[in-house]
DNA sequence: CGATAATGCGAACCGGGTTTACTTCTGAAC
DNA sequence: GTTCAGAAGTAAACCCGGTTCGCATTATCG
């Protein structure tokens, strides 16, 4: 073993290098209209490089992406359910959304949003933020519930609402934004919204 | 080579051949250790009649799933809430659940769950339909409420909630079959979870 | 009977992704 | 400084899903 980074410094650098020349491309025409083997020339690397690098021409965009709510629910306070924790966590970003580097923010969503292959990349990792949510909510009980409600089969439900929910949150925030809506107001509009999508999941839809 | 006569009648048994063909090999196999050349060659026709015929790959398990909660939810009775008649739709296909056809959805389903390609192809069928069931929401108010509760984010809400939620109602259902369940069983132990499903979505995590 | 459109075919092609077999670069030990 | 192991890079060939192309077969209908 002992395999002392080779300059992990200068990795990084180049796996940036590689996915910002992507998305460059990809930005400009569009993603099924470029192909790996251009940006790897464009990049200066060889395919097989690029692919050493990320495991799929999708990852090149799709990787920064990735959102952790399992990692929320397990970091949160004790005495706080997930949740309060998950409602906090994202009322948090609604304010925080106006720092965000926009341009960048803004090209990778309108790459993704044009492309049913992003599109349906997405998804797929919701699929398994899905089963790391399920697991979390599983690790503990998930609130001063009367009894023991949380088995497996509670937690997967639970975790698969609370995704569809997130995901929903997304959709719309980038749907504003997409619509020309600036950052700050998109950020402003998600509070509310952040509320009443929590409210519907804590209260159920029988009011 | 060449025999071929067709006319309607002989080209729709041509494609369920070639479809029937192809599920033999992905039960036999796998999805993904089955290559299109293969089917095509087992099934007698060239690949690119197959393609013709289908598609894509996917579609030749696909182009038979599809369900329709947004139907229920409009064609319910007019004093029965959009979630108990979705609920009083599944549980009565749980107790259906005997008497569907075994083999060749067992079969299906089996080769479904098995392939990550297709459950991503499932997932994508029910995009629309979340729209769909969002129409169907707010085409009245969805139950005797306070007030005026469901706007269009509402709505998106709540579809996007109640498709998650029977999403993993399927999953659960199919892995069981997948494990070697009888479809008689799967059905009975569907029925508890229907009713756990739902009660969760009305009554929400709060509990 | 002959023309037209539909359908099927083999084969070549395309693009994403993998494998192979060979080089180069690095960094650490002598 | 030289050497040596292995990490990382590369070109080229290959695999597979899917498409395109040019040609052959047939079905139908005037």
């Amino acid at each position: 073993m002992t395999m002392v980074g080779v300059s992990k410094e200068k990795k990084a650098q180049r796996r940036r290098h590689i996915a910002e020349t992507a998305l460059r491309l990809f930005a400009e025409r569009g993603f099924d209209a470029v192909t790996v083997n251009e940006i790897a020339e464009a990049a200066g690397v060889a395919k097989v490089t690029l692919f050493n690098y990320f495991p799929s021409k999708e990852a090149l965009v799709l990787d920064v992406v990735e959102e952790d709510t399992a990692a929320v629910v397990a970091a949160r306070a004790p005495d706080q359910t997930p949740l309060a924790a998950l409602r906090a966590h994202y009322l948090a970003f609604s304010e925080r959304a106006a720092e965000v580097d926009v341009e960048q923010l803004m090209v990778r969503m309108r790459v993704i949003g044009q492309s049913p292959t992003l599109l349906a990349g997405v998804q797929r990792l919701r699929y398994g933020q899905r089963a790391a949510l399920a697991r979390a909510l599983d690790g503990r009980e998930s609130c001063p519930a009367p009894d023991d409600l949380t088995d497996d089969l509670m937690a997967d439900l639970m975790a698969a609402q609370i995704i569809a929910t997130i995901q929903l949150l997304q959709e719309t925030f980038f749907e504003r934004l997409a619509a020309g809506m600036s950052l700050r107001e998109a950020g402003e509009r998600l509070r509310p919204d952040v509320e009443r999508a929590f409210d519907l999941l804590e209260r159920g839809h029988g009011s």
